[in-house]
RNA sequence: GCUCAGAUGGUGGAACUGGUAGACACGCAGGACUUAAAAUCCUGUGCCCUUAACAGGCGUGCGGGUUCGAUUCCCGCUCUGAGUACCA
């Protein structure tokens, strides 16, 4: 039989599941592999080809391992909590849950049917309350630890309670928020359990926090950050702002340096390690206290303004301080003569939105509060500013301006014509710009003139905590995460409040199951949606929190689920925790670089310190699969405007590349071009790709994805003759030049490619192997299937391997001849070095060159063949299973790995290449035995190089054993 | 602006530690089979010049450098993509 992909591909994923070959087993004599790939979100359009190339590389590496010997684990789930389906039950009504199993159920579909070695007897789904009920545990865990800074851990928060007890807080070194109280312990004893309740909150790792949220009054919700575009909501464009509302929040600023260190230790791509440390943003340097010198200074709370800086060698060269607009001593702080500009001023930064004030870096602005501080070095009278250029989160919102070494201080202390004092003597031009060197002696330094940047730093650090104006401070840029949404499909917090203050659920209550409620939309009085659920009360009195968890709750932690997936009595069990240790190899796209990495990083070292799992990082290596692009062709539409009647404006569509479009004439009328940029989609499936050409009759057919475009002009009408610019071919039909541009395959861009048609094409093997054969890994490509008969014509020649002309399965048992050999052993090699660095690719290519030579061979050999076929099996799982059976075998997917043996691939000869001045002129067979005397001898005897030569005395050989010889004349 | 990644034929890409650049595949051209087409198979295919052929020149974004020898290492630049952005 030809090579029947349908039947085989059908027949194994059917042995598979009934036999559960890749169930993994606890305890076994093997040693452990855990392979991850990222937890997908089930959305509505089901997989794309973009979706499997990740898991396709992950299936790859785990059989690859099973054949190598390791009991691996390589699991799938669902982390199906999500915006998506919520956003359809508010349009439908229809429950998530409903639109949730569809979904799952179409991914498990076109998952089981790419032919995945996953181990379907741990799936795990964030929204099943068996799953949430550990999530909403670990949330109790957190809320019940403070982080020690003596210990450098997390510690249950009864530790806490006993040195308040002991000591009082005077003791204690916790991670905490600013407002704490200082107290002896005879005072905490008189405190009533609700005041020791607030108290604790400051310390517990989850806490309640006013924190702003961007609020959408129009969809009644909160949207995260990445759902706000430019000030509106990304979804239906409605206006966001901001609101401040209790929130719940995990104090992973706790964890920022440990966070920071464990990046060294683990093997990630650089970027993203990058991008982690960016986002913690560690910065060494000092607290400064600068003695507040002010005319109203009873009105004051306190009497000195605290900067950070990481230049603290630089504090002689201060001009002015800087006070973010919001910093609550700016009031206090004005005197009257100011306090018009400064309110002024105020005003004027409250209607930027924070768009415009990111934005917008060049302008400089502030204003002057009338009052000075007193720098603690030289006790000079310095100005105090506001402007917007100081964040009011970042540090204390408060920095010292030193025009001569920081740009941004250089253009405000111009702008205001302020002082700029050279500091160091290798600071050069600082009247053109700000020279942020730390070359050279300090200068106008007082104490400090004559060092250099080290020892000054060093020096002003301890002279200032001993006169106890400040110290050396690290300052870390990650807040606290925000811990909560107002939306109805998430994990329900344990949490109720009795007298305003928050309680947790009893353990053995869990799982918290979300309620049902009538509509998923918030309540009148503007309350999350879980408000709406009747009689949803904690011992029928008490309110429970409203919101739900975030969506990065479930996934971080799900990696241990996997473990023991079904335990109904731990989030996993001790001895699961044990051997399966962490994820060895973790696949993922790079878009969770900051938020799921880091999340999950955080909650592991929470899970650690509490002694409940064994590593510090969860993920040993990180792999991140580019994405696959989809191809969208764009067509251009231009407005023109009639030059004799200005208020008449035209769209017109025009192709791309029209020369000259600043006036032109159609129907006898002067236009002038007023707008070239508006760009619409052309769907890819409708439109001639390889021509990039879009023709009179597709277009008519296009024309509502396009009317929809223009709909925003009242009563446009498209007049397919003569509004639009038509380009003629050399046939004489009317079309448009599209311009093909490399996308994000997405719905909305309407070039999404379906792995479901390409596997009813070709297969799933071929699927696997091509996606494989684009390119690198890592790298991003747009998708494109001009390749993919090339790899199912190599599965078939490799089919074709096993059968006579007739198609009749045939082997012999002849001893394998040399050359055969080399071919298996050059790819048994091969394969084993490129999995194992990861380049899919370049296997794909070698499984070719392996194909073809032993094709050419006419080999028909059992030995050969046989290993041949576990080589290959982990990219083309079917057709070597069918294979594999045909040749009397069984269980192909734990038989070991063919050994590679070195002695089939060596040779006598080596044709070298004979290069005259690095330059290749010829090949030269000569024997591997010779040493560099003896084939220098031979190469010059040869005739042909005495010819390149020209008889010229050569006056160096270079010859390198089994790689090159290069005469140099 | 800053950080990171990248640039190789018509296309996707290969060349792993400095040692024959362009493997493998697509596409294209020619041929075989066929009434014809599809499928399949064979041959050729970096560019340039010249040629009947041999041979020659140029070639890994651009300009330099190190080296017997550079796609690979170093310096400077251009472009593309990603991330990030008043972070004191």
């Amino acid at each position: 039989m030809d090579y029947q992909f349908k039947e085989i591909e059908q027949k194994w994923q059917k042995f598979w599941a009934e036999n559960q070959t890749f169930k993994a087993d606890t305890s076994s004599e093997k040693p452990k592999y855990y392979v991850l790939d990222m937890f997908p979100y089930p959305s509505g359009a089901g997989l794309h080809v973009g979706h499997p190339l990740g898991y396709i590389a992950s299936d790859i590496f785990s059989r690859y391992k099973r054949l190598k010997g390791f009991n691996v684990l390589h699991p799938m789930g669902y982390d199906s909590f999500g915006l998506p389906a919520e956003q359809y039950a508010i349009q439908t009504g229809q429950h998530p849950v409903i639109t949730t199993e569809a979904n799952i159920a179409t991914y498990r579909r076109q998952l089981d049917q790419i032919g995945f070695s996953f181990d379907w007897s741990k799936e795990v789904r964030t929204s099943e309350p068996g799953y949430y009920k550990w999530t909403q545990w670990i949330f109790m865990q957190l809320f019940n630890s403070w982080y020690n800074l003596e210990t450098d851990k997390a510690e249950d928060i009864t530790t806490l309670i006993e040195k308040f007890n002991a000591a009082g807080s005077a003791d204690v070194k916790a991670v905490c928020d600013e407002d704490v109280r200082s107290f002896m312990p005879s005072d905490w004893a008189t405190f009533s359990p609700e005041e020791k309740q607030i108290e604790l909150l400051k310390y517990r790792l989850t806490y309640l926090k006013e924190s702003t949220v961007n609020w959408c009054p129009a969809l009644g919700t909160v949207l995260a950050n990445d759902e706000v575009k430019d000030g509106f909501s990304e979804r239906g464009g409605y206006p966001v702002e901001q609101k401040k509302m209790m929130q719940w929040s995990m104090r992973i600023s706790a964890y920022a340096e440990r966070l920071l260190q464990g990046l060294d230790t683990i093997d990630w791509p650089e970027p993203v390690k990058e991008m982690q440390r960016n986002w913690i943003g560690k910065s060494v340097g000092a607290s400064v206290r600068f003695k507040i010198n002010a005319q109203n200074s009873s009105l004051l709370t306190q009497d000195y303004i605290e900067v950070f800086t990481t230049r603290v060698d630089t504090i002689f060269g201060v001009s002015f301080i800087v006070l973010a607009p919001e910093h609550d001593l700016v009031s206090a702080l004005t005197t009257d003569e100011q306090k018009a500009d400064i309110e002024n001023y105020i005003a004027q930064t409250k209607k930027k939105s924070e768009l415009d004030r990111m934005a917008d870096t060049k302008t400089v602005s502030g204003a002057f509060t009338g009052s000075y501080v007193i720098n603690p070095v030289n006790n000079e009278l310095v100005p105090i500013w506001i402007a917007d250029y100081v964040l009011a989160g970042y540090g204390t919102g408060a920095v010292m301006g030193v025009p001569s070494g920081d740009q941004r201080d250089w253009l405000f202390a111009k702008h205001f014509n302020l002082p700029i004092i050279q500091i160091l003597d290798a600071q050069k031009d600082i009247e053109v710009e700000a020279d942020p060197t730390k070359e050279g002696k300090y200068i106008n330094s007082d104490f400090i003139n004559n060092f250099g940047y080290k020892e000054a730093t060093s020096y002003l650090n301890h002279w200032l905590e001993r006169e106890g104006v400040g110290k050396a401070k690290v300052n870390y840029r990650m807040r606290d995460a925000i811990f909560g949404r107002q939306r109805y499909w998430g994990e329900p917090i344990p949490v109720y409040f009795k007298d305003g203050l928050p309680y947790l659920v009893k353990e053995e209550e869990l799982p918290l199951m979300l309620p049902e409620i009538d509509k998923y939309l918030p309540t009148e009085s503007g309350e999350p949606p879980l408000g709406r659920a009747e009689g949803w009360k904690y011992e029928d009195q008490y309110e429970y929190e409203l919101s739900t968890m975030p969506g990065w709750a479930g996934s971080s932690w799900y990696w241990y689920r996997y473990m023991d997936a079904q335990n109904e009595c731990d989030f996993a069990s001790k001895e699961a925790i044990a051997y399966w240790k962490d994820v060895d190899l973790y696949i993922g796209g790079s878009e969770h670089a900051t938020g799921h990495l880091l999340y999950s990083r955080f909650w592991n070292k929470f899970l650690k310190d509490l002694g409940y799992v064994n590593e510090e990082e969860p993920f040993k290596k990180l792999i991140n699969q580019g994405m696959i692009q989809g191809v969208s062709l764009f067509v251009k539409i231009i407005a023109y405007q009639d030059i004799n009647n200005e208020s008449d404006v035209f769209w017109k569509y025009a192709s791309f590349d029209e020369k000259d479009l600043s006036d032109i004439i159609i129907n006898g009328n002067t236009f002038r071009v007023i707008s070239a940029n508006r760009e619409t989609i052309i769907p890819i499936d409708k439109a001639d790709v390889k021509t990039d050409r879009l023709y009179y009759e597709g277009f008519r057919q296009l024309i509502a994805p396009v009317w929809n475009f223009l709909s925003g002009k009242d009563g446009a009408q498209i007049d397919l003759e003569t509004d639009v610019i038509w380009r003629i071919d050399n046939a004489g039909k009317r079309y448009l030049q599209l311009r093909p541009e490399v996308q994000k395959m997405s719905k909305s861009k309407f070039n999404v490619v379906n792995p479901d048609v390409l596997i009813e094409q070709y297969g799933a093997d071929t699927l696997r192997m091509y996606e494989m054969f684009l390119g690198p890994l890592e790298q991003s490509k747009p998708w494109n299937t001009n390749g993919i008969e090339g790899v199912f014509k190599f599965l078939r020649k490799f089919w074709r391997l096993f059968h006579n002309e007739e198609w009749v399965f045939i082997v012999n048992d002849a001893i394998p001849t040399k050359a055969e050999l080399k071919a298996l052993h050059k790819i048994i090699k091969k394969v084993q070095d490129d999995v194992e660095r990861f380049s899919f690719n370049t296997s794909v290519s070698s499984f070719m060159i392996a194909v073809n030579e032993l094709t050419d061979l006419k080999c028909k050999n059992r030995q050969v063949l046989e290993d041949l076929v576990v080589v290959l099996s982990p990219y083309a799982p079917h057709i070597c299973e069918e294979l594999w059976s045909l040749l009397g075998n069984k269980d192909l997917s734990h038989t070991p790995y063919p050994t590679f043996n070195p002695a089939h691939l060596e040779e006598a000869e080596f044709a070298y290449p004979i290069s005259i001045n690095g330059k290749m002129k010829m090949n030269l067979s000569l024997s591997l035995t010779l040493e560099q005397d003896e084939a220098t001898a031979a190469v010059l005897a040869n005739e042909q190089v005495q010819g390149y030569l020209e008889g010229k005395a050569p006056k160096k050989i270079i010859f390198v054993k089994g790689k090159i010889v290069n005469i140099v004349v």
